[in-house]
DNA sequence: AATGAATGAGTATTCATTCAT
DNA sequence: CATGAATGAATACTCATTCAT
């Protein structure tokens, strides 16, 4: 069980200055994608990468220094598209969260065998800065629009509603859960934590298993 | 990132009967469990198994036809002792809930890295019938403890209880929540969600966004 | 250690007739030389050539053939800068002898590495006919020097000489011999050479052995 | 012309403990010198070492890490071999720096195209430390003979004789020089320095250049 | 002329597995 | 039964060179 380890950031070679080169580029890392999906980590090497791309085993070492790289790119690709849906959602709407979750659900199960590749893959990934500030700006989207819904909360409950949220989403992508309904059991599920330790405030501090029985 | 396609279930290859074959296989098994923790899943190779467990790679063979077989057993092992510690727990307590949440977290805590690396590699394992039978009784151990608290439960939602709890339980253990109440927080997070859909019960069956309002 | 074998001379292939072809061309040389010097010979590739030169590849393939190419014409270079140094010494002057030996410490101290790398390199080229002539040049001058200062010599004398000056002004330039007296070592240890040989003439030929012990 | 860096030391991988084991690394190196006397540098991969070798490649890694630990393994072997010839010269005897000269002819001319490849090689290599040591035994050797034959010399002559030495027998190695009489014209020359400068001591210390006109 | 995208044969190295001793 | 030597398919990556634009 080979795996790349995390090593430098290993971003890209060379900037494609010609429409065919970027186009090689786009090539590459949806190659990668479909045999993500297809086959597996396993089946993944730059061979077949390439000969999936259609370009040559060299073309594909111009503009991604080793296959690592390939990968970050993807989830570079992967992350902004669901940023970009996440920032078109309008921000003041009563809807808000349950626009979310509808998006974050949509996004997952656009590619689900992708999408679930892609976060078994990201741990051993020496991701750059660029896709660490863009899973920044996720979390602070979400942070923003769970406080809109729920009030001010605890940095760590925003993560638990997080959590809680792409745990079950992963989980009927992966077919352990119904996906029938699945926006309403997530909101439900991190609505049920977050009302919760929200209502807390009132008693003393943190003694949330008290609270329970109230 | 080559990695073993499930294959046939493979088992074990010969029983061992004598002592000294049992305490060799044990010695496998806990040898991969060292490496799995120490230098992660890109490090666990098969003559590195046999070094760290002080055997020769042959022998090694004589007990586990393929790599795949000792990770088999070893999930087995890690199964059976989790199985074991949740059956001890007293059925009819009160804190029978909160007592098998505390000893997942426990579990997951013992050994973190040999945790979370068997939970990345279960997927790709063709696990065995027996294995597939221990997942089976702690599920069902799981649902009549949350059945004894919760009331009667639709299987999907006993599922997302479930998963609830291992998500938040392994986002602790990998440092993204933090350690210090761990049990409350996710007997919370359970219970929010639990008693949210328990209580729809009365209402027409399964409309929960509706529920979320009243 | 993946090494171009001598193939055919791998001369030029175009004659750049413009001003700005030449330095293209002197550019391409220039830029061998200093990857040599800073990185060594397992650097030296053609991409990085054309990059170091500031041109694209494409055009480093307008004016050479291969990579040899670039590598005799460099080395073309080298000779003949060094040919002129030598001819501009005044051949009747007493200390010609000296300032040769000088001339050739100067000539390899001024890029030791460059140099060194050279002369590594010179025996996997197949050096073209000018580049050879060049060297008789050489040679013949050396052994006019050494003729006049030592007498008629065998050939296989003066070749002797010509490689133990040589061979410690290498080691100085490697830094196995100390650089102080350079000039006064080379001089010595041919001197040593050369009279000895020289005065064995009247004796009876070539037994140097027993000349030895006079 | 990619080339080997010199890395860690990079010595035997596994200590082979069974007689087969043995003949095996023995064969790998020898397969080695046989390319390199025969193709060259160049030549040398290690697939084709291990088909000369007449094992497969897996065993070739199983006993060097890597392409150059084959090489480090050839030039100690040929060091050890020459050290050995060196030191079985008994010390006492008149001839013993005749002795040594002609050794090390025989050595080089033994397998002569090895030889020089080995000395182009050398700089390239990290060599061990037993290596090392090896190499400072003989100059040790060379040394004492020089020094038993010639009375107290500073290091850096020393050097210089054994500079010259090696130099116009791997000129007659290479071609350059004619093999008849070469024991003797290596003696002359290097008697020659040697005889010089050691006269020079009664003089004023270092005034090389003007004690050549005594 | 110049550019730089594309090519692909070649090379080092790993690791699961077999089998003679 | 145990050992460890041997195997070789598989894989990441390089670099000299070509050719369409």
């Amino acid at each position: 069980m080979p795996q790349e380890v995390a090593k430098s950031p290993a971003e890209q070679r060379k900037i494609p200055r010609q429409q065919r080169a970027l186009a090689t580029c786009a090539a590459i890392v949806e190659a990668a994608a479909r045999i993500l999906e297809a086959q597996g980590e396993a089946a993944l090497n730059t061979n077949r990468v390439a000969e999936v791309a259609g370009v040559s085993i060299g073309t594909l070492y111009q503009y991604y220094p080793d296959k690592t790289a390939i990968l970050v790119a993807l989830v570079r690709r992967e992350r902004e598209m669901f940023l970009g849906r996440l920032q078109s959602i309008p921000a003041d709407g009563v809807d808000a969260f349950d626009a979310m979750i509808a998006e974050a659900i949509s996004h997952q199960f656009a590619r689900p065998r992708l999408a679930l590749a892609i976060e078994r893959l990201e741990p051993m990934l020496a991701l750059d800065s660029e896709a660490a500030e863009m899973a920044q700006q996720i979390a602070d989207l979400s942070a923003q629009r769970l406080a809109a819904r729920f009030g001010a909360l605890a940095p760590s409950d925003l993560v638990t509603g997080v959590i809680i949220a792409r745990s079950l989403i992963n989980a009927a992508a992966e077919g352990v859960l119904p996906t029938e309904r699945l926006t309403d059991r997530v909101g439900q599920a991190v609505a049920g934590y977050l009302e919760r330790v929200g209502n807390r405030s009132d008693a003393a501090g943190h003694s949330a298993l008290s609270a329970r029985q109230s």
